[in-house]
DNA sequence: CTGAAAGCGCTAACAT
DNA sequence: ATGTTAGCGCTTTCAG
């Protein structure tokens, strides 16, 4: 059988209670017994079982990580790196991460995932946008909450953010500076507070410059923002305006599809139309040109989030938190100067 | 404070083990305490601690994930997606799923996860190629096994496998109806029983048609298989060969770190060398051009590998199963007939 | 400085 | 049919 505590002080002739207390070298315990103990653990090559000490002191050394199934799934591989993020960093401080996927849209049903209701993690952090119901569900379990890339509306809840504003007005600024004017806005789902800001970066920048806003030019119908909105919003944009010359679509999946449909309809890129993404997401390395894009650095934002909640359970915290990612232009080959 | 089975108990006016038999509902307990227990259970909203069970059950309803950091991180998200698939099977028979890279270098150290020594895992799944010290490490524990997309050689493990001789045949066979005759194959790691069956997959049909198997036309010097690698073999392949029309990369990181060579070097795909990959990854979607490659369901196999994690824990098992998931072409762009 | 013992929340004999 | 009770492996007062 697996060797427990008990074991450890038989063979160093203590109690656990010594075994314990040297294990937590809290105490000052004498070198001679210490060096026993540790001996015996050594030969028995013991190890605490996580599960008993959990039970003891309430505790799991899991953290919950929560993201709608469709952010996770359909769009680009964007929260699968925040998520490998936070595992990584998580190793370095002894937790684990149990992710759970919910449904984008509320379900009374099965609200909650399994390892809050049955305590099985320490806290939670919830990437992207969800359901503002979930948030009530989860306030009794009182616990620890930071977001990441999406923070409801009262500010009061611990979160890292990417700086979409500032890179909403890169991206726009860029474009300008590429001696383009007529650029266009491809955008999907104005409610969600990323694409609002990126949106609110591009306005920016283009009053920042005197370029009048043009409603022609500005395309936020689309309820997603796939690469199949993306091409959709590229149709409407052609239909309602002859002469853009640039677009900045408000994420790499839209400027994907986007460009596949412009190439199908014989628009060059970026000969006829340069097109800026955001995000930098893989697969706009290889796209056909390769996509220049506002490059987000998903790993670190994800380890960033694991370490605002460390700070949080070693009571470190500086309550409702927040930290700012900022972002860098990428220049590849979707845009051209004019 | 949080409910437990005892204020249940109290409530519902019978003693804790009523409450846990109800719970499992195993023994018929009469209908008027079931109806009292479960009313009392609605009421506190009561839900058993995993902690607490799992102390006396000495199950954790977790499954260990192992994957090498270079799997997981250097090369294409394929073994994201299996972990993925693995996730989201996982969610409905009750487990989670704690990941935990390895370095892909043996290291006496930190040789096993935590979660192992810890006992914090039901079962282990094991993906990729692992140091085969891992595995006599593990040995001890007593865990229950399963492997995929790799085993290691004394065929006793659980696994699940992809039929990667028939993929490499299937895209060899390809290419030749295309009338391909000097057909590249660009390898790495031979060690890798994958890219070995991927390479016998390409000798087979070459084989079956007589064409003469060429050692010029055979680049399986890199040690990784990476889009590096894949240029890297690619010069190899240049230096030796001058008149090769296809070629068939042992994955699609390769394809497409070759694709990008030899269009610096001015050849054109498809019209002056085909090319084909294997693993089908997102990036070959978005790719100058659409790579033609092999499909291996990524997400479905994780789902598989679970099943047999679950079969095995619930003592369905058949043991040392294996599970062949077949693969499928799929045409895109980077390859014509001649 | 160290040991005895209570208890974390739950399950499963064993009694009744 | 239900309750009593002894653990599961660990931590932590509280005595000695």
């Amino acid at each position: 059988m697996t060797v427990t505590i008990k074991d450890v002080a038989q063979k160093a002739k203590v109690s656990t209670a010594t075994v314990s207390l040297v294990l937590h070298n809290n105490n000052r315990i004498p070198d001679v017994t210490r060096r026993k103990v540790l001996k015996a653990i050594q030969d028995l090559d013991y190890r605490p079982s996580r599960i008993a000490r959990g039970l003891v002191l309430r505790q799991t050394h899991n953290i919950g990580f929560i993201v709608t199934d469709d952010h996770f799934l359909k769009t680009e591989p964007f929260y699968t790196h925040i998520f490998l993020g936070t595992e990584f960093e998580a190793r370095g401080h002894k937790y684990y991460i149990l992710l759970n996927t919910i449904p984008s849209v509320f379900n009374e049903q099965n609200c909650l995932p399994r390892f809050v209701t049955e305590k099985n993690v320490d806290g939670i952090i919830i990437a992207g946008k969800v359901p503002a119901e979930i948030i009530t569900c989860l306030e009794p379990y009182q616990l620890p909450l930071v977001f990441v890339d999406y923070h409801p509306a009262n500010g009061k809840h611990c979160a890292v953010l990417i700086d979409n504003i500032e890179g909403g007005k890169k991206a726009t600024d860029y474009l300008i500076d590429l001696g383009h004017r007529r650029i266009a806005f491809l955008g999907g789902d104005l409610d969600h507070p990323s694409i609002r800001d990126r949106f609110h970066g591009y306005k920016l920048a283009l009053e920042e410059k005197k370029i009048p806003l043009d409603n022609k030019l500005i395309i936020t119908s689309e309820t997603m923002t796939s690469r199949e909105a993306g091409a959709h919003a590229a149709v409407e944009l052609l239909k309602k305006s002859k002469n853009v010359t640039a677009v900045f679509a408000c994420n790499d999946a839209m400027a994907l599809g986007a460009i596949q449909l412009f190439k199908s309809h014989g628009l060059r890129i970026p000969q006829d139309i340069s097109i800026i993404g955001f995000d930098d997401v893989e697969a706009g390395i290889t796209s056909d040109p390769p996509l220049t894009t506002i490059h987000v650095p998903k790993i670190d934002i994800g380890a960033q989030t694991m370490k605002v909640m460390v700070d949080i359970l070693e009571k470190r915290v500086k309550k409702s938190h927040k930290v700012l990612i900022s972002v860098e232009l990428v220049v590849r080959a979707s845009t051209r100067k004019i």
